[in-house]
Order: structure tokens, then C-alpha cells, then sequence
DNA sequence: AGCACGCCGACT
DNA sequence: GTCGGCGTGCTC
């Protein structure tokens, strides 16, 4: 105990102040713990945003050091444990710090929660210094070859270098074979030397100056407005409102040059990574430099590098999905969110937010404008526009003359598939019309797998998930039953294990598989390929897919939502919808938005070069709002509908929502602290309280769910009441209560 | 999120 | 009799 009698003996850092936060420094750390945790600051006081690491229980962690709250309750001071290092590293800008809280506030998650997505990977705190590599050493080639040192091995690793540059110890040793102790003793016999590799090269810059593409006047106008924008430097949201075709990127890639030029960053959302390539290619052509990427399946150095680039100001542009928005920007100058209806910007698990909302907040936190584009905007975003909250700027012009697609609707009713088939005579008809005059045709159908539901033809068991309350779903090209939302996976029974019976399941319904199976047999001599998540593995496939397709080695394409977006096919003129009633099922609330959404998407890849297209959509409702503004063309009275009705109903965005949660491994639980939840539910103006009720997954992963629906006015607190709702209830660890304010999936 | 503490089953 | 399963609770 000498050290702590040593300690205590010493005298006390002189107070700076009479301020009982004086030598104490608050540190966010990426855990979900209530706020931050106060240390003895180092003699040095680190502002705020500096990188630290400090001793938690029994470990260290590295955390940020955040902003003085102003409530008084802390921790005595004997109890602080003091900072073990100040991380060199580029402090957290305080937009980014406000943005963490903000989000937490928003969501009711910990701010360490939203702080762990905002703090990039551990490693690329480590100062920046080039690695240790190794290179022959000059005096090498004087020495005998035979010398009785020179083994086989070591032989290997000089031939590696062949007469090149230094590298690392890692890649010699792997491509000579060897380990890394051959290396450590050729040095130690000095036939290496120890050097300093080249820090990593730059970036090549996105070059503004490069001549754009001729502008309508329309896309013009939109451009010199967004272009105003980022040059008055301060927050504006704008909706670039404009159909499939009408030059949307090119107006924001102006946008994009304009920031550059004023030497600012940029930051571009997109909802899904599938899409990246094209969106890639697109930008270097008109950029003649890549933008940097960002997104989950990026390798450690990689990540690590951009993330050090977009700090510094190394990465001019960065495009990725969700996570980027919680990036170092060291100067940002602009946002883009694109596609800004897409639903998966909502991120469902972990810390639930919707990345295109958040992204506004930085952007305003930021002082930056941002652009939200669509050729189907939100229904939030038009309303917000409405508001006067965001500017809206329609492009109305297929750029390049294209006609629209004619959309016919298929009344399934009259006009039946046969028996076990799914596609109606009069598709089949186009079909053949489309294939005979050497065109390409596109079936979409959203349903991956062969069939969603497999049934016992003797007992009417049917097969389904031991985890959640789902079917499983037969996916024969693997030959297993899948769980959509667990991956549980089996092989399909040979006999029924309720009846006993053999070989009596039935496939019902069709998915994307068995629709193959059907125009297999139907065109038998077409080139036909399945365009699905789970038939195309790893990140070539998809570009190799839609280069068969553009080198018209593909007759027929049968996808999946995954095909719905952004590829340019010149000769498609023909697309099929096998069922469009699919997305108007369940009880959701986006769920008419949503299918106009998608569909029509989908119908955009039709006849997108001079060749005119044609949309036959199946459906057994043909007078529903969704598919008479599909067959119309009229997105705006669907628009308007659909508004009419969330406004009466005092739906978002007109009112608040929130969901709850609460699942356990013990159905009882659940049901005990939703009952708990009920009697505290609270009883004020404008704020209505639904449930509990079992989740439409019941049993998700192996957990019994009940759920609660918060509906608010507009002007209500939604935040300030569920925070009072949910401290007013115990609940057991083995039970989650998962908040969702503004919740979009509704399973 | 880790990591320790703590209370019940199969092993030397 | 111990080793170790993971339920519960704490970390400035």
C-alpha cells in the first residue's frame, strides 16, 4: 500500500476554481450506460471531443470526452478514477457530439449506444506513422549466395522483393510462405533491414472542372438553386422531387461540384450497398476520380482508411448507406440523401433511427444545406415541403424524351393463371410478343424462394419455424426450408412429422424459384436468370448479372425487389408485376405508399431508351387507389388520398407514433411487464395508448413479443412522455423493452 | 458491452 | 468434495 500513502502524501492539484467540477472531466464511453461517466482530468485538461481511454471495472475502454451537463448529482471526487491517456487523434467536432445526443434524445437509446456508431474503429485512433516494413539490406548482394545462412526459405523471402521496394513483414511472409519469425531473424542476420513504408498514398481528388452533360432547362433551374445553397453555406432542406429518368443525379452531382469547389466535403446516402456500383461508375465518369465508400462489409484497413480520410479531409466524397452519417467530416459542405423514400434508411435494430431524418439534423447542426431526392418522395417530405420546412424543386421531364411506360392492370379474377400457375394468359401473351421480337422482358415478384408456405396434403400441417411465429420457406435450389426473419434452416422432411404420412407436402404459392420453374416450361427455349439476395452471393455477382442482362445474354429476368432500382436496360420493354396486392397485406401504415413506391420503381425499368415500354400488373383489386394511380400515371392524387386519409386518422405525418416492444424468452413475462406497462400507460390530452397486444411475430428468435402503439398529436412530447411512461416500470433483465419513436416496420 | 459474483449439476 | 454453467448487476 506504499503507492497509495505515496499518493495521498502528495499534494492536492491546486484548485482552479471553486467549482466542485474542477480536475474532473466527463467521458461519453460507447456502452450503453445512462450518460457519462466523470474522471480526474490529466494536468492538461483535453476539450471536449478529445479520444480517451480510462479504466472501467476491470478494464479499459476508450470513450470521448463530452460536454459539462449541468446537473449537480455527480459522483464524489475520491471515488474519480483519472484518464489513462489523451488519444492524439482528431477531437469529435462538436456538430458530431450534438448529433450523438440528439439521436439518443430522439430514439430514448444511451448516447453511448449512438456514440459506439460514431466513433469508427478503435485502431484508427492510433497516430498515423508509416509501418514497420523491411528491405534488403544494401550490402546483400555481396554476400556468397551459397553462404549456409541463405536456407531455402530465406531464399524465398529475398525473391519476393525482386528488386523492389520495401514491404511489410506480413505480406513477405505470406508470400514467401514462411512466418513472421523468419523475417525477425533474417534482420536479426542482417540480411533485412528495418525501414519506414510510405504513408498511405493519397487519394485521388474528384475533379469539379470537368465539363457536365447539356442540362435541360428545368434540371438548370434545379441546379443553379441547390448550387445557391451550398454557396450560402447555411442549412436548407431541399426536396428534389423528380420522375424515373428526369436527370435528378446530374442536378445534384452539379450541387456536389459546387461544394467541392468551395473545398468543402461531401456526404451521399444511398438506401441499399446494392446499388452502389453503378452509382460508382456514374461518379467517376463525371468526376473522373472514385468517391470514397463507406459500408458494413468494408475490410478493417480499408475502413480505417476512409475513416482517417474523411477526418482529415483526404476524402473530398463519401458514399455509403445508414452508418456514414455519424462520419469525422472535417469540413462538410453538403448532403445528399438519395432515394429518400426508401424505408431501409430505417434502421430496426440496435439503435432505431431513420438515417434520411437524422441525416437533416446533421445537417442543420452542421450549417450545411442537404438535397433529399426521389422520383417518389415520402409522404413526410411532401408534407414538411407543404410546411414550408423544405423547399421542394420538381423536375416534370423524362430528360432525353422517353415516353412512360403503359401501365395495364391484369384483373386476376378474369383473367386466371392456370391451375398451380401464376403468370394470367395475357402476360404470357406479351411475353411471348416481347421474346419473338428479340426484346427483353422483366418479371418481378417479391417473395424469395421457391414457395412461402409448404403443406401437408394428408393432415394440413404446415411447416413452421421452431423460433418464430413464421412459415418456413421452401428454397429449392438449396434444397432447405428457410426462416425469413431467423435464417433458421432445415432440410424439408420426407415425412410429415405431424400425420406421419410420406411424401404428402405441397408446395403453396409461388416465390421467385418456382416462377422460373413455370416460364421454364412455358418458354423453355429462353435464356431466363433469378434475380434474388440470396442467388446472388458476394458483391460481383450482382454487377456479372446486370452485364449479362445489358449484353442481351439474358432473355428473361424474374427478380426479387432487389432488381427494382436504378439498372439501365435498353432492350427491356416488357416488366410483369405477378402480384401486386402482395405489399397492400398487414396492418401497415406505409403499406399503400410503399407498394406505389416500389411498383413503381419496378414499372421505370420499362422502355427506357427510344424503344417504348408496357407494365402488365396482376393484381385481384383493380379499383384500389394504388393501382389505378399505377395504370393513371398519377402519383399526385394517390398522393393526395393517401394524405387525406393519414390526416383523419391523425396518422403520421399529421400525428406522432411511437411503438414498444416488450419481448422475454417466457411468454409470461412478457405479459407480466405489459400488463405493468398498461396500468402506467399514461392518461393526457392527445395521446392515445393501443395495446398490448401480441406482435404479428408472436415468437421472434426464440422471443415472445407484445406490443404497445403511442399515438400523439403533433405539438405533444412524445419523447418527454414515454421517458415518464417507462421509468415508472420495473423491468425484469430478461426482459427487452424496445422503443421505436416513428416505427415503419409494423411486425 | 464486458466482467465478476453467485448459486446449482457432472467430474477427478 | 471441486470445475463451470450462465442469470444478475455494476461500471465514474
Amino acid at each position: 500500500m506504499a503507492g497509495s500513502s505515496t499518493s495521498f502524501a502528495a499534494p492536492k492539484t491546486p484548485q482552479v476554481s471553486n467549482s466542485p467540477q474542477a480536475g474532473r472531466v466527463p467521458v461519453l464511453l460507447p456502452l450503453p450506460l445512462d450518460g457519462a461517466y466523470d474522471y480526474r482530468a490529466p494536468a492538461e485538461m483535453p476539450p471536449p471531443g478529445s479520444f480517451v481511454t480510462v479504466p472501467l471495472g476491470q478494464r479499459m475502454v476508450t470513450g470521448v470526452v463530452w460536454d459539462r451537463s449541468e446537473s449537480g448529482d455527480d459522483v464524489a471526487e475520491p471515488r474519480l478514477k483519472p484518464v489513462a491517456t489523451v488519444h492524439d487523434a482528431v477531437a469529435m467536432r462538436a456538430p458530431v457530439r450534438r448529433l450523438v445526443d440528439w439521436v439518443a434524445a430522439y430514439t430514448l437509446s444511451p448516447p453511448g449506444a449512438v456514440l459506439r456508431m460514431a466513433m469508427g474503429p478503435s485502431d484508427a485512433l492510433e497516430p498515423e506513422e508509416g509501418r514497420v516494413g523491411f528491405a534488403v539490406a544494401p550490402d546483400l548482394p555481396g554476400l556468397d549466395a551459397k553462404d549456409r545462412r541463405l536456407t531455402a526459405t530465406r531464399r524465398r523471402v529475398l525473391a519476393v522483393f525482386n528488386g523492389g521496394e520495401a514491404l511489410p513483414a506480413a505480406l513477405l511472409a505470406q508470400e514467401a510462405g514462411c512466418g513472421a519469425g523468419v523475417i525477425r531473424a533474417m534482420a536479426e542476420a542482417g540480411l533485412l533491414v528495418e525501414t519506414r513504408l510510405p504513408a498511405r498514398p493519397p487519394r485521388p481528388l474528384p475533379d469539379w472542372r470537368l465539363p457536365f452533360p447539356p442540362l435541360s432547362d428545368d434540371q438548370r433551374q434545379a441546379a443553379d438553386a441547390i448550387v445557391a445553397a451550398v454557396e450560402a453555406r447555411h442549412y436548407e432542406t431541399i426536396l428534389l422531387d423528380g420522375v424515373t429518368g428526369s436527370g435528378k443525379t446530374e442536378v445534384y452531382f452539379k450541387a456536389i461540384a459546387a461544394a467541392l469547389a468551395a473545398g468543402r466535403q461531401v456526404l451521399v446516402l444511398l438506401p441499399e450497398i446494392a446499388l452502389g456500383a453503378q452509382w460508382h461508375r456514374r461518379f467517376e465518369r463525371q468526376f473522373g476520380a472514385p468517391a470514397a465508400a463507406w459500408h458494413s462489409d468494408l475490410r478493417p484497413a480499408e475502413r480505417r482508411g476512409v475513416w482517417r480520410d474523411v477526418a482529415d479531409g483526404r476524402a473530398r466524397v463519401v458514399v455509403g448507406a445508414r452508418s456514414a452519417l455519424f462520419l469525422p467530416f472535417e469540413d462538410l459542405g453538403l448532403i445528399v440523401v438519395d432515394e429518400e423514400h426508401d424505408a431501409s434508411f430505417k434502421q430496426e435494430e440496435g439503435v432505431v433511427y431513420h438515417a434520411r431524418d437524422m441525416a437533416v439534423v446533421r445537417a442543420s447542426l452542421e450549417g450545411v444545406p442537404i438535397v433529399l431526392a426521389s422520383a417518389t418522395p415520402s409522404l413526410e417530405s411532401l408534407v414538411n415541403a407543404e410546411r414550408g420546412r423544405y423547399r421542394r424543386i420538381v423536375l416534370p421531364d423524362r430528360h432525353g424524351g422517353a415516353e412512360l411506360p403503359q401501365v395495364t392492370l391484369v384483373d386476376l379474377r378474369e383473367d386466371k393463371p392456370e391451375r398451380q400457375r401464376f403468370v394470367a394468359p395475357s402476360l404470357i401473351a406479351a411475353l411471348k410478343e416481347t421474346l419473338v421480337a428479340g426484346e427483353q422482358a422483366m418479371l418481378f415478384l417479391n417473395r424469395r424462394g421457391y414457395a412461402p408456405l409448404t403443406l401437408c396434403r394428408t393432415c394440413g400441417h404446415r411447416m413452421q419455424c421452431p423460433n418464430c411465429t413464421a412459415w418456413l420457406v421452401e428454397h429449392r435450389f438449396m434444397g432447405r426450408l428457410v426462416c425469413h426473419h431467423c435464417g433458421h434452416a432445415e432440410r424439408p422432411p420426407e415425412i410429415c412429422p405431424a400425420c406421419e404420412d410420406k411424401h404428402s407436402f405441397a408446395p403453396c404459392g409461388p416465390g421467385v424459384e418456382r416462377l422460373a420453374e413455370e416460364i421454364a416450361e412455358r418458354f423453355p427455349d429462353a435464356r431466363v436468370a433469378v434475380m434474388a439476395s440470396d442467388t446472388l452471393v458476394g458483391p460481383q455477382a450482382m454487377a456479372d448479372l446486370v452485364a449479362r442482362v445489358q449484353a442481351h445474354e439474358i432473355d428473361l429476368l424474374i427478380g426479387t425487389q432487389i432488381m427494382a432500382k436504378g439498372h439501365h436496360f435498353p432492350m427491356l420493354t416488357l416488366v410483369g408485376v405477378i402480384d401486386g396486392d402482395l405489399g397492400l397485406a398487414g396492418g401497415d401504415l406505409r403499406a399503400g405508399e410503399r407498394t406505389f413506391q416500389m411498383l413503381h420503381q419496378v414499372a421505370g425499368r420499362a422502355g427506357r431508351a427510344e424503344r417504348p415500354g408496357r407494365v402488365l400488373l396482376q393484381t385481384f383489386d383493380p379499383g384500389h387507389p394504388v393501382m389505378q394511380a399505377l395504370a393513371a400515371h398519377d402519383r399526385d392524387r394517390f398522393l393526395a388520398l393517401e394524405s387525406a386519409e393519414r390526416r383523419s386518422r391523425h396518422m403520421p405525418p399529421f400525428g406522432r407514433l411511437a411503438a414498444l416492444i416488450v419481448s422475454a424468452p417466457d411468454a409470461d413475462q412478457a405479459d407480466q411487464v405489459s400488463a405493468a406497462l398498461a396500468r402506467a400507460a399514461p392518461h393526457l390530452k392527445g395521446v392515445d395508448v393501443l395495446g398490448p397486444a401480441p406482435a404479428p411475430l408472436a415468437v421472434l428468435r426464440g422471443r415472445h413479443r407484445r406490443r404497445f402503439l403511442m399515438k400523439t398529436d403533433r405539438q405533444v412530447n412524445l419523447q418527454a412522455v414515454l421517458r415518464q411512461w417507462l421509468s415508472s416500470v420495473r423491468v425484469p433483465t430478461a426482459v427487452r423493452v424496445q422503443v421505436d419513436v416513428d416505427p415503419y416496420s409494423f411486425l
